[in-house]
DNA sequence: GTACGTCGTCTGTTATAACAGACTTCAGTC
DNA sequence: GACTGAAGTCTGTTATAACAGACGACGTAC
């Protein structure tokens, strides 16, 4: 008798994990805007779940803080005021700057030469004026720089961090991008790498974020609360 | 009456948050050593619940590094090893190191006698020989200082760094003390934020810290696996 | 004696229903 | 007409049961 289950595509894919993955998607890709709260039985059906793992994936968006928690528990969109973008902007330098100055210490050539690959690809990219493929090549150019560290909590920590940020990161970075501004910085960071000048790595890493939330923070209201340009 | 240490959240009364602290305790006091893997069912029995709140502060434990996910996704409280402990000796340094940058610049003369009384609480608890009292009260002590840096996100992100570390703490630390180690630091922190030192209150915290985990690692065994001293 | 198959039991996973609190709405009373 | 209270509906919370895969024990066949 032979088996009838070897080849069984193992679909382990949980649930909760395509919940938890296709939640942080629409955040990030904006289809929820702050303050808006998201029940579990609208998410649930939406999915085509039941809210079991529904639940499970909002309780650890809250605990990595992408989510939040309003009135009777409900989960809600945080907004971004400038305060937590300076809290943020704050910890993402020193820790990033690390990581960078980390990556210049330790960067191979060959790693160091995939990194001018990205960012190559990148510089092509804006060329084409591909701004939402660009999201994910940026993100992927920074996290090669902080896998370069070599330390995995270093890069966990840095991920929840960015996650924090997602909503604004989406709608900013084309923006910013179209600015033309940043670019300087990522080209220093790269050199610094190859180089293996692990201050100047860490300069040019500080400058990018800072700069970057500066422009983020410009797009603030009276009261502090940072929103998205208005897309027809 | 106000209350400095929000870390104590004896609010909630739902079942998963205690199952959250339950779990989180007895991570910190050791009653499972590393590698041992922890059903949901023996769980929810030993905390008098159902597994669902169980399952729920598993995952949150799992998301945040305390716990890890083994064979069959099963909880398992991690080794702790040399490298993951050099890991995250780096990341506490740069980002403790920030926090205690930002509470020297931000003190006020208030909360700096209150980090002194803290201090001297912390003295008498050693000449008394209590140290498991001690422990909380210099965990109390360190998140005083990083809650005077003013960042939120700051002091949630370390909060996650101590709990990858708790097993290991709560029994390197009393024996850490019994050779009186740690204390010139504190002293040191104190005087700094006293002052308004910035570099002298975050050199002074990376000294704390650099040196407890050089002590910890001389724990590890041929494997680079630290194990807890035998406790009859 | 060894190998193999089967069954029972353990695990996490998911769905569903029952529960409790809060908000809205609508009707009844002053 | 305004206020009050009750019911209905929404929310998250929790328990329980059904499910599927993995592992081990036990028994049978060679």
């Amino acid at each position: 008798m032979d088996k009838p289950n070897e080849l069984v595509k193992l679909e382990s894919e949980r649930l909760w994990d395509q919940a938890f993955e296709q939640l942080k998607s629409a955040i990030y890709a904006g289809r929820f805007g702050p303050g808006s709260v998201l029940p579990l039985r609208s998410l649930a059906e939406t999915f085509g779940t039941s809210i079991t793992p529904v639940r499970d994936a909002v309780s650890r968006l809250v605990s990595l803080g992408v989510l939040e928690r309003g009135a009777r528990n409900a989960a809600i969109v945080p907004f971004v005021t400038t305060a937590k973008l300076e809290s943020l902007t704050q910890v993402r330098c020193e820790i990033e700057g690390l990581a960078a100055r980390e990556a210049a210490r330790h960067a191979t050539p060959e790693a160091a030469e995939g990194l001018a690959d990205q960012l190559a690809h990148m510089k092509e990219l804006i060329r084409t004026e591909s701004f939402d493929t660009y999201l994910e090549a940026h993100r992927a150019f920074h996290f090669q720089i902080y896998a370069m560290a070599g330390n995995p909590i270093l890069s966990e920590l840095i991920e929840t961090l960015w996650l924090r940020f997602g909503p604004v990161l989406t709608f900013v970075v084309p923006a910013y991008v179209k600015l033309l501004k940043g670019t300087d910085h990522h080209i220093q960071v790269v050199g610094a790498i190859r180089g293996g000048d692990s201050a100047a790595a860490e300069a040019a890493i500080v400058s990018d974020i800072r700069e970057a939330a500066d422009y983020i923070a410009s797009l603030a209201d009276g009261g502090g609360v940072i929103h998205a340009p208005v897309t027809p």
